[in-house]
DNA sequence: CATGATGTCTGCATCGTTGCAGAGCCCTCA
DNA sequence: TGAGGGCTCTGCAACGATGCAGACATCATG
């Protein structure tokens, strides 16, 4: 199984292992009589460079890691994809790993046996790890961070402004009529920063608007699934005065939410307004399509890649917040009017 | 950046290398008293083993690529957390890699220069890699392909078998009574093998139930991505006689054709009735929801990893043509009856 | 002709780890 | 007492590649 190395084609050619390997990467200048005979023997043998030695010898391997805490969640798909096709268009590889939204994995991932020493550097969407735990623990691996608002002044930090995102959204829906505004998807404990700062968001667009919010309209949901949404707006439309728009604070949950409105025969937009965040493909697709607020996904993967690159040639600068536009796509399920109520 | 290596501990702890590395990984008997020392340098000097120094000299990474068309479709993101999953039980981690089904970039992976050896094997999921490309060029990596049909003894390989499952979805709409059945997603040339095992089996529902099948009813697709399915639903609708169902090849065709169709103002199932194929979660949560055939992701996930690892161990038998269960999964889009005509 | 510059090619050391063989030491038992 | 065995611990070599310094031959130059 194992291949041919620099010595049995140097053995073969009859020359030294040195000129083999200068033959294979170009380094040295080789005459045109010996390099045709070394590359008779790689072509004769296969020969193919053993990178595990390389990596060894020149310290870096090429790979970086992406870690998100599910890769089923199509945004986090969406971004791995981008961030494979940023991270290739700079020679580097990605290796996707997913935490299963598990504290103590994402932890694991930084413990004393984690696999981290074999990459050049860590893209992190941490969900329960706090910046401390991660300042602890990591100490020779750049990391570059997706997405959650840790940012404390210890990493680098890639996202979009997410209470200006979450008061957009918000805005769109009481600028279409609607009073009765709800909100799917707070987290008001430690790990939930994301989140609150879209409450905050969604706070914030009704004060502009001199309105009041009523508390009862926010849902907390533990996670940002379909199912949660769907749950959450059951919920609602068994209040009293029921919402007539909702801002979920991602696609998922707003899927779930039109799938329980549809079951329980509201109309969407018309009963009901729907806005998600993510813009993920399947929001285009559904019935009614999606209004959402859209995140530069290629953006959030090109700068996170280019910033831990930096990080790992020792390029780089002060950790920096750097944050990544986003803008409203208006669809089907806010676009009607509101019904007179 | 560099951390310490064991001669730094070795060093502190005034033992041999031999001996940190021992302590390490517990594999030689040290006395309490030296294990005591050594783990004191060990913590002081926040130690972390080299993997690629560890993987260079054990001839193994640890580390199984998986190579999918593109990361974002919701089947391939499903099927590669299930991977992950199964590799982690078996102590390997998964290096995912899209290409973006681009052919040239399917053969770049197994050429001279990839990175398949970092790989201790690859699970490939070709889209236009012919099984001799891939036998012609991929010596030393142990190999399991998934799902697309090209076995020929040459490679194991895992899926469903698409010929029934084709076929079990075609007969679920001919017994509520459907008579015109569409079918989206063919693929009638080299690289499309799946696609035809698919309408082959479409073509035997309809032999055993004693009936025609209408050519014009076959539209075929490039890819299978929503908008295709919408496009080519278009098209069905546009012909004098309209089918009253339609199987879709994949749940992403599917859920474009239903949104081709509410947009069209027919309604689902009641005028067209629609069966997709892979089970996403999306079609759970559609409206309506979609009927489905399922293939066991858990299981081709783990077939596929058993049958790597062994071929990896050396203790792999003859390559095997794997083949995973499956089962309709009936939701609302084929629920109701069929609208008299 | 001596000198140095240039162009090829080579051998040795090294990256950080583990496999292997063996050195000491202490204890047991004939 | 001394041979044998078990327990710890160590040093050397090796995994397969590249960095570096230098050997050797050739050639131009003063």
């Amino acid at each position: 199984m194992a291949g041919p190395t620099l010595r049995d084609v140097a053995k073969r050619a009859n020359v030294s292992i040195r000129t083999v390997s200068n033959v294979v990467n170009g380094y040295a200048p080789v005459s045109d009589e010996l390099r045709a005979r070394v590359q008779v023997a790689l072509d004769e043998l296969d020969y193919r460079p053993n990178l595990i030695a390389r990596n060894l010898k020149q310290g870096r391997t090429g790979m970086i890691a992406l870690v998100v805490p599910e890769l089923d969640v199509p945004y986090f798909a969406e971004l791995a994809r981008e961030v494979i096709r940023a991270a290739r268009a700079q020679g580097y590889v990605v290796m996707v790993d997913q935490t299963d939204g598990d504290g103590d994995r994402e932890r694991e991932l930084l413990g004393r046996d984690s696999r981290a020493t074999m990459f050049d550097g860590l893209l992190l969407s941490p969900l329960s790890v706090s910046a401390d735990e991660l300042r602890a623990r990591a100490h020779r691996v750049p990391i570059v961070l997706l997405g959650e608002h840790i940012f404390n002044g210890s990493f680098p930090h890639v996202a979009i402004d997410n209470v200006s995102a979450a008061r957009d959204a918000t805005t769109h829906l009481l600028e279409l009529g609607r009073r009765r505004v709800a909100a799917i998807g707070d987290q008001p404990y430690a790990t939930g920063e994301t989140a609150q700062l879209r409450t905050s968001g969604y706070r914030q667009a009704h004060l502009r608007a001199g309105l009041e919010v009523d508390e009862e309209l926010i849902v907390s949901t533990p996670h940002f699934h379909r199912r949660l949404g769907a749950e959450a707006m059951e919920r609602l439309l068994a209040l009293p005065e029921p919402p007539d728009a909702v801002f979920c604070y991602n696609d998922l949950l707003a899927l779930g939410a039109i799938r329980a409105l549809t079951r329980a025969g509201r109309r969407v937009p018309d009963d009901v307004a729907v806005v998600g965040l993510d813009d993920i493909e399947e929001g285009q697709y559904s019935t009614p399509s999606l209004t959402t607020i859209a995140p530069d996904k290629g953006e959030i993967a090109r700068r996170a890649v280019d910033t831990l690159l930096e990080s790992i040639r020792g390029t780089a600068g002060a950790p920096a917040e750097i944050v990544v536009p986003h803008r409203l796509i208006v669809r089907e399920s806010t676009a009607g009017e509101a019904a007179p109520h």
